[in-house]
RNA sequence: GCGGAUGUGGCGAAAUUGGUAGACGCACUAGACUUAGGAUCUAGCGGAGCGAUCCAUGGGGGUUCGAGUCCCUCCAUCCGCACCA
């Protein structure tokens, strides 16, 4: 009897879609369009496990979906391949990047096009290639050539705004720029030479270098993005990070902020994603108070998003970092104060983060004015108040704020309540909403209106005024890296200059080693002549997140040689329609291409504003890990026996209900087994020995191991030291393991490989298992437990439409009421369940509609 | 601490708008067939009871003719941010 044979059905189908290249796109249609994108994938050295095809199968399931709704579907894919990883290999081994990463991507793709996608191949994009780096390098330069006008609330070209400053100088303009930016008439700027115009242009720039407080990864030896950071610790690697000021080029995102915030409102993401990037942002309306110093001409300005709760307001707070803090420490504080500076500074990022706790700080000697109730108020220096957010000063309201309550408690510092019914409270910052008291003029008020009146007051009389505040900082452009996108750009003196047009790309040089250099510059000081006209071009590169933020704009237009994507072309496409991919990057991929999308917007380079109408993302799939339990011997002999206990056997020592008989017998194995152990490395280890020591759980390889229970001659044979491992079985002669759910990874030896399954029981097998798994958004651990009913569906499908000699055959018979109704609520039901990305309640519907028909006694070959 | 999500059989889950809880699949049990397989088919499968029935969607309370679904409250797990003034 026939058999259904995906392999050669599958294999032949394949070849058929390459060949007549079903699955490419054209760039015009009558259809209307739609653009499904999957997050283009790193190429690891490690292969594609079966996690990441779980959203390239859902897009893929939706785009094939489309197509048969009669729409022109853009469906490619790429590879996002410069990164870390493979700069880590070549320091290792002296080889090229670029080997390894094309090795890699070659495998991807070999991997990807075995589950069977439908991708149109024609229009990959890999970010490493100069044909790419190089429009990447492009946008790098209009960003550079470009300023934040808030007055039409866009990025235009810089030539706007130098020819404003020449016509009537920096008075009226309302840019978005650094603090420090100089104020000057027409005829000083006309006065000036071009190198003191363009550094004066700097301060606007989209792009800039700065020497700018960054998180430097010395273990990596680069700098590292705020997203980049997980607790304190390189996401990378977990390698510490320190705060240190060096120069860096910037991006302006900030001047982006609002716009950023503003539009999410109408893109169909999840509200976690939303509210994830809105938290990022950060936010907060409030007012910016002057307080001035007695006995000093120094006005402190702190940021308070609590103007109301001003007359309870007991004392300031400075970060440690301010600059003003030698001027305004009296004598007596001056050594107290330089101490306490110190050893703040010395505090590494990561302790001042897992230590949240701990109060500490130190008076200045020096006293500020309440501008409301012209009380002095004590002036002190805390590392609770961080010098990037707001002014670095704080004025501290302990009885509504925590922090401030905490450190006036520690302290011993007075605490004026404000707010009515607080008293009744132990702590009075449980209420911190309510009626004003002891407030003066804001006395009665609820707060709400006491923070517009407080507002208003300072407004009036000069002391104040409302500001809105942002947590989000301009990003860090430089990596000190080899492995990215060359800056196109050079130095005449301190002034950055563009390299010309016409010799972009600026091409990655070839060097003798991937390490810095002995000074300590980036890999790229290695590379002979690095110069450009004889001037010293940029050492660092282009941060990951440089080529992720436009390459769906470039699948659009993907051999383009005269521009990065021709704006008919992206005018046509518009909007990515659907775009899959995972929660990780919602706060730097995703929020990075949207600021990059919207400034080509700004531009007039492309038609739309936001580039991701619908995001799903999808949850990961976890590995299911195993362990066996290890016995860690101390002491100084030179090798230690391998002692494995079966986890039965653990779990009773730590609850410590082994009955003596079951030690016995225990014990008498590994008597025994030790015995012959001592004898062949003349060692010591006893029995005791092994009762009394630590037990550590071990990873496994999940191919040892079959429903918890190990093979242990695989496991002896897995690594040489466990060649003579005594390994203690449970009564029944089992080595049972344990297991816990963890992220799918190599090092956890609990990587299932997709090619696996698609070779045992082809691509439609997985594709519709991962789906049926559960729903899309969720996290889930892989089991395979579930897939045989998976399978034997579609050999049901297949024998539908099989004689039992396997040839293919439909039937031309009338098909019953009854089998018409079964294939219309099918039919029905899969629609509804794709169109709102429910796939595997649609996977259901298919099955309840191969059982009806076999119920029904179907013909064979029914066409229905 | 702030923000968000989730909680339903032995397991993965379904129930789209408040309307028969547990569809579909796995595992399990019994049976049939047999060329003995990692095959196929039939039946059963939340709990209690011979039964009619009763009890069950993390716990408690509420709204409603009717609640897995809405409201309040508590608990557990996971994720994001975290001294952001």
């Amino acid at each position: 009897m026939a058999e259904y044979n995906f392999r050669n059905i599958e294999k032949k189908w394949q070849n058929y879609w390459a060949k007549n290249e079903i699955y490419k796109t054209e760039n015009a249609s009558d259809k209307p369009k739609f653009y499904a994108l999957d997050m283009f994938p790193y190429p690891s050295g490690a292969g594609l496990h079966v996690g990441h095809p779980l959203g390239y199968i859902a897009s893929d399931i939706v785009s094939r979906y489309k197509r048969l709704k009669g729409f022109n579907v853009l469906h490619p894919m790429g590879f996002d391949s410069f990164g870390l990883p493979a700069e880590q290999y070549a320091i290792q081994t002296g080889q090229h990047p670029a080997i390894t990463t094309e090795q890699n991507i070659k495998r991807y793709k070999e991997q990807l096009k075995n589950i069977g996608f439908s991708y149109d191949w024609s229009r990959e994009v890999q970010t490493h290639r100069p044909d790419y780096y190089r429009w990447t390098q492009w946008i790098f330069m209009q960003l550079f050539n470009s300023w934040y006008n808030n007055n039409s609330n866009k990025a235009e070209h810089i030539d706007t705004l130098i020819a404003e400053f020449g016509s009537s100088g920096s008075s009226g303009v309302n840019a978005v720029c650094d603090d420090d930016t100089p104020k000057f008439t027409a005829d000083q700027w006309n006065s000036w030479t071009e190198e003191e115009q363009l550094k004066v242009l700097l301060h606007y720039r989209l792009t800039f270098p700065s020497e700018a407080v960054v998180n430097w990864c010395p273990a990596l030896g680069t700098v590292l993005a705020n997203d980049e950071i997980k607790d304190g610790v390189s996401e990378r690697g977990g390698h510490p990070v320190e705060r240190k000021k060096m120069k860096q080029w910037m991006m302006r995102i900030t001047a982006y902020a609002d716009r950023l915030l503003q539009n999410l409102e109408h893109l169909d993401w999840s509200e976690p994603m939303k509210d994830m990037q809105t938290n990022w942002i950060g936010k907060s309306y409030g007012c910016e108070l002057q307080f001035e110093v007695k006995d000093h001409s120094k006005v402190l300005t702190a940021f308070t998003t609590r103007p109301d709760t001003i007359y309870g307001v007991t004392f300031m707070v400075m970060a440690p970092e301010h600059e003003w803090i030698s001027q305004l420490t009296t004598h007596d504080q001056k050594m107290e104060v330089e101490a306490y500076v110190e050893a703040a500074k010395n505090r590494s990022e990561r302790e001042r983060q897992t230590d949240v706790k701990s109060v500490s700080g130190v008076f200045t000697g020096s006293y500020a004015i309440n501008p409301f109730n012209n009380a002095p108020i004590p002036v002190w220096v805390a590392d609770y108040v961080l010098a990037g957010y707001g002014t670095g000063v704080v004025m501290a309201v302990p009885s509504s704020d925590d922090r401030d309550y905490r450190f006036a408690k520690y302290y011993d510092l007075p605490v004026t309540l404000v707010v009515e019914g607080s008293e009744k409270l132990d702590d009075p910052t449980e209420l911190k909403y309510g009626k004003m008291f002891n407030s003066g003029i804001l006395n009665g008020l609820n707060s709400d209106e006491a923070i517009q009146k407080a507002i208003e007051h300072a407004e009036d009389n000069g002391f104040g005024t409302s500001k809105v505040n942002f947590r989000i900082r301009d990003a860090v452009f430089s990596r000190q890296r080899y492995w990215g996108e060359p800056v196109p750009a050079y130095f005449k003196g301190d002034i950055p200059h563009l390299v010309d047009e016409k010799d972009l790309p600026v091409e990655l040089p070839t060097v003798d080693k991937y390490q810095p250099t002995a000074t300590g510059e980036p890999p790229l000081g290695r590379a002979t002549d690095w110069t450009y006209n004889g001037y010293p071009l940029e050492l660092t590169t282009m941060p990951g997140w440089a080529a992720s933020s436009w390459y769906f704009l470039r699948y659009m237009d993907a051999s383009n040689e005269s521009a990065f994507a021709d704006k008919h072309i992206t005018d046509y496409w518009g909007q990515v329609d659907l775009y899959l991919g995972g929660t990780e990057h919602a706060t730097g991929h995703l929020l990075y291409s949207r600021f990059w999308n919207m400034f080509l917007y700004d531009r007039g380079l492309i038609g739309h504003e936001e580039p991701f109408k619908k995001l799903i993302n999808q949850g990961m799939i976890q590995g299911v890990s195993s362990f066996a339990y290890r016995v860690v011997f101390t002491g100084d002999d030179k090798i230690m026996p391998e002692v494995f206990l079966s986890k039965g056997i653990v779990d009773r020592i730590k609850k410590s209900n082994l009955t003596r008989a079951e030690q016995d017998i225990i014990e008498n194995i590994l008597e025994k087994e030790l015995d012959s152990f001592n004898k062949k490395h003349r060692t010591s280890y006893s029995v005791e020995n092994v009762m009394e020591k630590k037990i550590i759980p071990m990873h496994v390889d999940i191919s040892k191991v079959k429903n918890d229970i190990l093979d242990v001659g695989a496991f002896k044979t897995w690594r040489p030291e466990l060649k003579e491992a005594i390994i203690i079985l449970e009564a029944n002669g089992n080595y049972l393991c344990g297991s816990e759910v963890e992220k799918m990874s190599k090092r956890y030896f609990n990587v299932v490989n997709p090619d696996d399954i698609v070779e045992r029981y082809g691509a439609d097998t997985l594709r519709l298992y991962e789906m049926f798994l559960g729903p899309l958004e969720q996290f889930k651990p892989w089991n395979t437990n579930g897939i045989d009913g998976v399978f034997k569906f579609l050999r049901k499908v297949w024998n539908l439409f099989h004689k039992e000699n396997g040839e293919f055959y439909v039937s031309d018979a009338e098909p019953t009421k009854e089998e018409l109704k079964v294939l219309h609520r099918t039919i029905k039901k899969a629609q509804e369940d794709i169109e709102r990305y429910s796939f595997n309640t649609s996977v259901s519907e298919f099955m309840i509609c191969v059982n009806d028909l076999t119920a029904l006694k179907c013909n064979k070959g029914a066409i229905l």
